[in-house]
DNA sequence: TGTTTAATTTGAACACGTTCAATTTCTGGT
DNA sequence: ACCAGAAATTGAACGTGTTCAAATTAAACA
């Protein structure tokens, strides 16, 4: 049986080990770059052979969603605390996204592994089914950020809100690990800005000037996430 | 001196060769997918070694470039037509991306593995120096189409509605790539109804009640867009 | 035509992700 | 303590994209 997903419960050496191979793996990411980093190397940094770093992990990308998945998890607690303590849908919106980046900030570039695959019939891709779980993890922030708000949103439309702002976020994150400028800076005024957008457009969305764009933004909606 | 880029003039038998190949690689890419595509397997059916594959390509990806290269050439002369004949911003976009799904249908899973390129600093990457050529031509025809229409947008947005246009097209293609639905159906409705959902944005956009916005979208852009 | 230089072509070799048969170590039951 | 089976570990071997020194062919020029 091979461990790849599942003995957490254990706390065994396996556990211990699987661990050892991810940290390293981490320090080599850091030092070379994804690209850069061989498995051989990272199997010899965690003193292991080759092949038991496939046992652990089923590929080198694999290794990074690891990483992305004891990020979620180690995030949950602050997350949570967080949503407790605010109030407000900017509040939370900031609160959330701005941890992402204070969590994912020393290994920002890694990310980018993981932001190639977007076809959504790989594994590792952000909209698979292998990923669902983690994804609708994710969500759920945004789902308690939403939830308690006073948003008023055409009912077609409201359903969707967690599921659009999952996808702000993902946008948000994949243009700061490409940002190549000054302590990314160009991402913190993007993010400032079009959360403030954000919610100016959620603010007026129920002007009957708007009105035409409920339906027609309904049956994108629709469209787009049926069926998954 | 390798032909990778130049020598489109000499119609010589370099040239010929390029092509050979060109045309070996798209029907093994057709035959197995992209993935399973080996570039042995494309010398050989374009009866060359495997150096010469890479004497005229850089790499496998860079195959599919010059195929996209190749396509955007191919359209240029369609695309002029159809602009100079069509009147609104509406039919023009229309018949923009409907060409682009037109002709690239035959290929369309091919084009997944340009998508992979998310990293602006990666040469096949659509936002990347090398490729600024070609992505600057193809935002010309968006120019085009918004230059003689008479949609009245605030100063600071207007300069980037074309970039903003074909931004739209690279998503809607990005999706399009990937949608599994019978015939790409759920494509053509989400083409239908976000040009839909655009016109209307665009025609009511100068109203009073959006004027918050102007500044902000202004703000955005020019961060996004500074310096390349 | 002969010679020099550039363009083209070749295929073996390399690097790296990945696989897997074989081996070693661990665990639970007696 | 012993054994059977499971878990963990090993490293050689494979497939594939890519490189490159060497060989061949074409072009330029005397």
């Amino acid at each position: 049986m091979s461990p790849q997903k599942a003995n957490r419960t254990l706390g065994s050496k396996s556990e211990e080990t699987r661990a050892r191979i991810l940290n390293a793996a981490l320090a080599v990411f850091r030092e070379r770059g994804f690209e850069r980093a061989t498995m051989r190397e990272i199997a010899a940094k965690a003193e292991v052979a080759v092949g038991a770093a496939y046992y652990y992990f089923e590929s080198k990308d694999a290794i990074v969603m690891a990483f992305y998945e004891r990020a979620q998890r180690e995030m949950k607690a602050d997350l949570d605390a967080m949503l407790d303590r605010s109030r407000t849908l900017e509040s939370r919106l900031r609160g959330i996204i701005a941890e992402k980046f204070a969590y994912f900030g020393p290994n920002r570039k890694l990310l980018g592994a993981l932001s190639v695959h977007t076809d959504p019939e790989h594994p590792l891709s952000p909209f698979s089914q292998e990923t669902a779980a983690i994804r609708e993890q994710d969500i759920t922030s945004f789902q308690r950020a939403v939830d308690d708000s006073k948003v008023k949103l055409p009912p077609g439309i409201r359903p969707y809100l967690a599921k659009l702002l999952w996808l702000y976020q993902m946008g948000l994150i994949l243009f700061w690990v490409y940002d190549r400028s000054e302590g990314q800076a160009k991402t913190k005024l993007l993010f400032d800005k079009t959360l403030k957008m954000l919610l100016i457009v959620l603010r007026i969305a129920g002007f009957p000037l708007l009105r035409p764009l409920h339906r027609l933004g309904g049956e994108i909606l629709d469209a787009v996430y049926q069926k998954g």
